[in-house]
DNA sequence: CAATAAACGGACCGACCGGTCAACTTGCTA
DNA sequence: TAGCAAGTTGACCGGTCGGTCCGTTTATTG
């Protein structure tokens, strides 16, 4: 049981400066930033910072737990939309969109993350698969693509962008699009490689 | 002028054991891989490595020299083949397996690099971009994709199966299948952003 | 307001990195 | 085979990193 006493006002405060400046720096310089510099563009403490954290990991963590918890809130609502093939694109579009992804896809890296933020990441799983299954029923996406292939690609939209340095912040939208076409049944080949166990 | 005089046996054989052990060392670990872990795994001394190259970006551009230049004669040769859009295709599974795209992923980063491997990249842009018009002018590529489209999306399968830790070797086959198929005219969709310039 | 626990901050630590260098070894050649 | 340039090596350097620690500050509360 942790039954935590609230915070100190000026704690509370510093939390969140921490956390806004992280995501930031996360944001601008990837995995390396490092906790000197987010701990400054806070305004605080190398010290403070590690009150609030105990490693880099757990701040990385408790960022990306924020965006996997409110994509999931909006991946749950998707699933009682009208169009089936619409809510899944628009939860890939959610999932991309301000850049989401560039936290997920650290989420993706392996089990070295928090135990909460692991289980957010299944509860997405587990809502993209739903999402997956239905837009299949419904004919919208193709009979030989799985919840699990599409947890895969739902990345590579911002990846295959952040290599055009001078691209438009929104030109992921285009490469949704082609992915998504490719998902679709209409013209789809036959696919070479069975799809991988659900994780 | 770079009159080089013949390297000494030994150098040679040395400096062959570098960039295995780099390369291998590099499709492990990615970009941080140390120096120092380098030249262990080649069994030589970290001095030596230096002495063969100025720097660690110098040993990494050797490495993706070679590649795209073996893959650039590859598809130099598919510009002749008979299916424009096999040849597209053959070209993509050229370049994503045995790990290649490893390395191209690197060279998209940025202009950090060795000038020979800059213009080693553009050659390779430029046989990218035949394969796509020729591909298209067949009808084997939809008409809103460009070369430059297909240079983005080329490291996608690669990346995509990166995360998937227990994943067969090859499993990125089916990730290129389902964007290949994205890039086919049948069952397109209009797509929501224009295409990046020609970089 | 005084007492106290909570919060803060930055000097400090050990590990690791890319890169240098001078002493040492070795392949080549005359 | 002798001499020497070419090649090798690992200790070493400056810098950065994540993380610790303790003297100091501050919000809270009786």
């Amino acid at each position: 049981m942790t039954t935590a006493r609230p915070l100190r006002a000026d704690a509370a405060r510093n939390r969140r400066l921490l956390l806004a400046a992280a995501a930031d720096e996360f944001a601008e310089r990837g995995l390396d930033a490092s906790v000197a510099d987010i701990a400054c563009r806070a305004g605080l403490g190398k010290g403070t910072l590690f009150r609030h954290f105990a490693t880099k990991d757990d701040l990385l963590a408790a960022i990306v737990l924020d965006r996997i918890d409110a994509l999931n809130a909006a991946g749950g609502q998707l699933l009682d939309a009208a169009d089936p093939g619409a809510a899944l694109l628009e939860f890939l579009i959610l999932a991309a969109d301000q850049q989401q992804q560039r936290d997920l896809s650290f989420l993706q890296e392996a089990g070295e993350l928090n135990a909460d933020a692991i289980r957010a990441r299944e509860r997405m799983f587990r809502v993209v698969h739903k999402l997956v299954d239905r837009a299949r029923k419904h004919g919208a996406v193709r009979a030989d693509v799985t919840g699990t292939d599409v947890i895969l690609l739902m990345c590579a939209p911002n990846y295959v962008t952040s290599y055009a340095s001078d691209a438009p912040p929104d030109l992921w939208r285009r490469y949704l699009a082609i992915i998504f076409d490719g998902l679709r049944p209409e013209g789809a080949h036959p696919l070479p490689h069975p799809p991988p166990a659900a994780p």
